[in-house]
RNA sequence: GGCCCCGUCGUCUAGCGGCCUAGGACUCUGGCUUCUCAAGCCAGCUACGAGGGUUCGAAUCCCUUCGGGGCUACCA
């Protein structure tokens, strides 16, 4: 018997609470790809049920973020959908709905027991030695508690009855997942101020954003037994849960998931080091997924045909930023000279190296190709190109010494005699004059000869070829830095 | 403490009972090339956490153990 396959639904939903970051954008990349790869749709929720920690610059900063990354949403924030609104701070009558129905059912009941009490009493779990979580105390309130407890004025939270028993359900990454309910205590659904929190919001989203696959996190994992009680309480079928698919965690340098504390982790941050959005996915993909075959390079496309959720490490992974930056350089040079220039300028202009003149852009375009496999990232362009538009030029502090020693004069008065005379001002004329003049006739070593005349013309013992360097800087402003140099 | 997840080079991984004296990539080291720096090319170092099984045969299956991590909130 074959069935009609549901249309696959993935959602993204972070609660942004700061900058996403790597570990974010990894969950994001999978649940894209994943989308992708089925032709699903990929749904993008915003999870700001905590109005004390999610503020609206971070969803703003999440949204852009996404974007430059290319993981591009079907519904969600600023596209809409069917399904919305995506905002769960915009959702609330939604939340208050179900949690009351359930309350009706007698799914769900109102603990009464204040914060204080609560963890007094599971300090004392603790100490002897059970596991901790509620202990039911106002599971079965009679009706002269309860008006006792609302005569005292207290507030009350909205729980979660959980059934003697056990969960099971399949993980797609873990197999078979089975949880005791005596380890999953009664969980609050609405707090005392009637506001929800994740554990109502997220089931009751899912299922009414009619979600077929939950890829998340795998600090979610011993939480799945809390979302299938609440769609067991909304009365969802079976056949209409979700799939789960928890992710191994990124770990950060010391082993531990990362976060804020060890290790850059906002996106945000590579983003102005000039690493490529491209190159951050690849590098993501591979950590807990690979393409298999020794393969490691994969572009966007690629990775939406091949990735499977089958071929999803159980393990977790540490980021490296080695690897990020070899994969960000090999990304760089497979750009194309325009792509590369539209994305160098900004670095450009941020640096004041140029402002965006015509002429400029013309330059850095010209010279782009040289630095083209010389750089890892980005920012370092200003840097590589700025002896091009430098307006008061000057040899770097350490190279002085260099060029105004005896034999180094010696090299720069013989380049400026025999650079002057000449007409064609290529790379290829300019290196064929000062070969014959230093090396031949003067009987120098190329790097003792050329360094010389790379300093007085770059400022600096790293630069660009030398010789296409000096084509780009026109002949003029060759030889006035070479004349420049010998009076230092 | 309890519950749960995980365990191949330093790191990311290939491997899903014989093709493995364990392959690739990053890192590191040495070399080649060379106008600097890169890039490129070549070579090298380094791993199946440990102990028991199962099997003719185990990195691959089972058990134990050790190690790492997560959860244990009116955070997500």
């Amino acid at each position: 018997m074959v069935d009609t396959p549901k249309k696959v639904r993935v959602r993204f939903a972070p609660s942004p609470t700061g900058d996403l970051h790597v570990g974010n954008i990894r969950t994001a990349l999978f649940d894209w790809a994943y989308a992708r790869h089925t032709g699903g749709t990929f749904v993008f929720r915003i999870e700001d049920t905590d109005t004390t920690r999610v503020t609206d610059e971070y969803i703003a900063a999440a949204i852009d973020t996404l974007r430059w990354l290319g993981l591009q949403w079907d519904e969600g924030p600023e596209m809409g959908g069917d399904y919305g609104p995506y905002l769960q701070s915009q959702r609330m009558d939604i939340y208050a709905f179900w949690a009351e129905k359930f309350l009706d059912q007698k799914d769900a009941y109102r603990c009464y027991c204040t914060p204080a009490e609560l963890e007094a009493r599971r300090d004392a779990q603790r100490a002897a030695n059970v596991a901790p979580g509620y202990d039911g105390q106002c599971r079965d309130l009679t009706s002269e508690q309860i008006a006792r407890f609302e005569a005292e004025g207290r507030q009350s939270v909205i729980r979660m009855r959980m059934p003697d028993g056990q969960t099971t359900f399949v993980d797609q990454i873990r197999g078979e997942m089975s949880f005791d309910h005596n380890f999953v205590p009664d969980f609050v659904l609405v707090r005392g101020d009637g506001s929800p929190l994740y554990t109502l919001a997220v089931a009751v989203d899912d299922i009414l954003m009619k979600i077929t696959h939950v890829l998340r996190g795998e600090d979610l994992l011993s939480s799945t037994p809390r979302q299938i009680r609440v769609y067991q309480a909304m009365g969802v079928p079976l056949e209409d849960y979700p799939t789960f698919a928890h992710l191994p965690f990124v770990m950060g340098q010391d082993n531990v998931k990362l976060s804020k504390r060890n290790g850059e982790v906002s996106i945000a941050w590579y983003r102005e080091q000039g690493y490529l959005p491209e190159a951050i996915c690849n590098y993501l993909a591979l950590l807990g997924w690979s393409p298999g075959e020794d393969r490691e390079d994969v572009t966007m496309q690629e990775l939406t045909e091949l990735f499977t959720v089958e071929r999803v490490h159980s393990s977790p992974a540490k980021f490296d930023m080695k690897k990020l930056e070899s994969i960000n350089g090999d990304k760089i040079r497979a750009l194309t000279i325009d792509d590369f220039l539209t994305r160098s300028l900004p670095f450009l202009t941020s640096a004041n190296v140029i402002t965006g003149t015509d002429d400029e852009v013309r330059l850095v375009k010209a010279a782009l190709p040289i630095i083209q496999e010389r750089i890892t990232k980005l920012n370092e362009v200003p840097a590589m190109l700025k002896f091009l538009f430098a307006k008061n030029f000057a040899v770097e502090a350490d190279s002085v010494a260099k060029v105004s020693d005896p034999a180094s004069k010696a090299v720069l008065t013989r380049a400026l005699a025999d650079l002057t005379p000449l007409t064609e001002w290529t790379h290829s004329s300019i290196e064929a004059v000062l070969r014959a003049s230093l090396i031949e006739e003067l009987g120098l070593k190329p790097r003792i000869a050329f360094g010389s005349v790379r300093i007085a013309v770059t400022g600096s013992t790293i630069s660009p070829p030398l010789f296409e360097s000096m084509e780009l800087l026109g002949k003029s402003t060759c030889l006035e830095r070479i004349s420049a140099a010998l009076a230092l």
